[in-house]
DNA sequence: AAATTAATGTGTCGTAAGTACATATTATGT
DNA sequence: ACATAATATGTACTTACGACACATTAATTT
């Protein structure tokens, strides 16, 4: 190393290390449920640490600092689901001083909602699997405590807003959608009000088609009307 | 400095460079809310930046490594008002790349609400003012973007939780809580229907006092039920 | 082809909340 | 005593919500 080498390092780790506060890394953490089997799912990973062996995460990774916050998220749900435009909402930023085993991490959660189908993905591999939301006792860092924060965001939009049928296929049934709902706030709806309170909202387009290879009368197939359809979400700028 | 020396902080120095994620900066900004004047206030501060010079910002401070983000909004907050227990509540996190001209930071957006007659404090120091909110056009950063996510939190609030009741006395007049409530919406509100709707959330206490000094038929005193007092915030374990 | 099955599709009624709107009441000031 | 300027309150209409029952249809079975 020459002088001039060890001159310009030695500035730049003055600069550095006198700035403590840099010494809080960030990072994102994706709460992606998809919705199969009128079950809730949320996708899960083994923990790499120790300290959490046998216990589950959630997908999320540190921020890069020439990306911002979203472009962290979307760049996890890529790399996890192979799937690029998804619905992707922030929900809260969670930054207790423990909460990160080998260091203080603050991390910022967003929640995501796939349609599971389309994810045939790289699932066998490195430990990742859907779960049932409903099944989910203890997760890896405070992981259960954003699960349940997202969950919580999830269930007070979807009366509100046309989320959930980001969990369903294009075409599907009145039956279909009742269903997602009553997966996601794990309750079991009455079939006329929740035509009704649909029907008001005025979201969905008659496609006149009907449901096949049903053992059973089909019911007609709907579709989210276009001016809904949200890929990639407003961004609060970032 | 000596060859060990050199061998140290070289050593210090590859740790720290390669974790380039260190090189992001966390941050805390408050939006604090008051009310004056039938009007909505917040309180800014003349920002301390060159590339901002003459502009105003909110009120905040970068994250220190022992703190964590609830603990940092708070001693922003008593720093500059001097105030303990207000309500605060986390909005979002703002994370684009360039958003702060001096390098990368990210910042947790809060919200606060506090009395401001209980507030006689160092204001006239260093340019602490209260702004009115339909009167600010432009701030710092992104200061205005995030002043207007959290107004619109708090908008979505008031109805739903009683914490509204943050910006005044402890004894007010239904007249005096309609003002508020219009003025934070920003519209104006019939008298009869308001006091239904607040009448049937069953949030006040009928103190049996009345209003003095006035040069009118005086209105009926109300406090907001001890169980719905808010000082410090539910905790999302932050 | 007729009957059965298992689901879809729809309507009513009572209750609660939202909105528009007008009159009586009361403490103060003259 | 009277005028004033605000408080306090009620009704009618409309809209949403929740509980609830029956007719219809496509597929399957007999």
């Amino acid at each position: 190393m020459t002088e001039k080498e060890l001159n310009l390092k030695t500035a730049a780790l003055e600069k550095i290390s006198h700035l403590d506060y840099f010494n809080i890394a960030i990072s994102v953490d994706c709460v992606i449920f998809g919705y199969e089997n009128k079950e809730l799912k949320v996708l899960l990973i083994k923990s790499d640490l120790e300290e959490f062996s046998g216990l589950y995460s959630l997908l999320g990774d540190l921020v890069r600092p020439d990306e911002d916050l979203e472009s962290a998220s979307y760049r996890v749900l890529a790399d996890r689901t192979g799937m690029e435009d998804v619905y992707l909402e922030q929900v809260h930023t969670f930054g207790s001083i423990a909460r990160h085993p080998s260091g203080r991490v603050i991390t910022t959660a967003y929640y995501s909602l796939i349609d599971i189908t389309h994810h045939k993905l790289q699932l066998n591999h490195n430990d990742l699997h859907w779960h049932s939301v409903n099944d989910i006792k203890k997760l890896a860092f405070d992981h259960k405590l954003i699960l349940n924060t997202c969950l919580k965001r999830l269930r007070d939009q979807i009366m509100e807003n046309p989320v959930a049928f980001n969990l369903l296929q294009d075409k599907f049934s009145l039956r279909e959608l009742q269903e997602v709902y009553e997966a996601i706030l794990d309750i079991k709806l009455d079939r006329r009000n929740f035509r009704k309170k649909i029907a008001l909202k005025d979201w969905l387009q008659d496609l006149n088609e009907m449901e096949t290879n049903l053992s059973h009368r089909p019911g007609k197939l709907y579709a989210l009307k276009k001016q809904y359809k949200t890929s990639r979400v407003r961004s609060m700028a970032g």
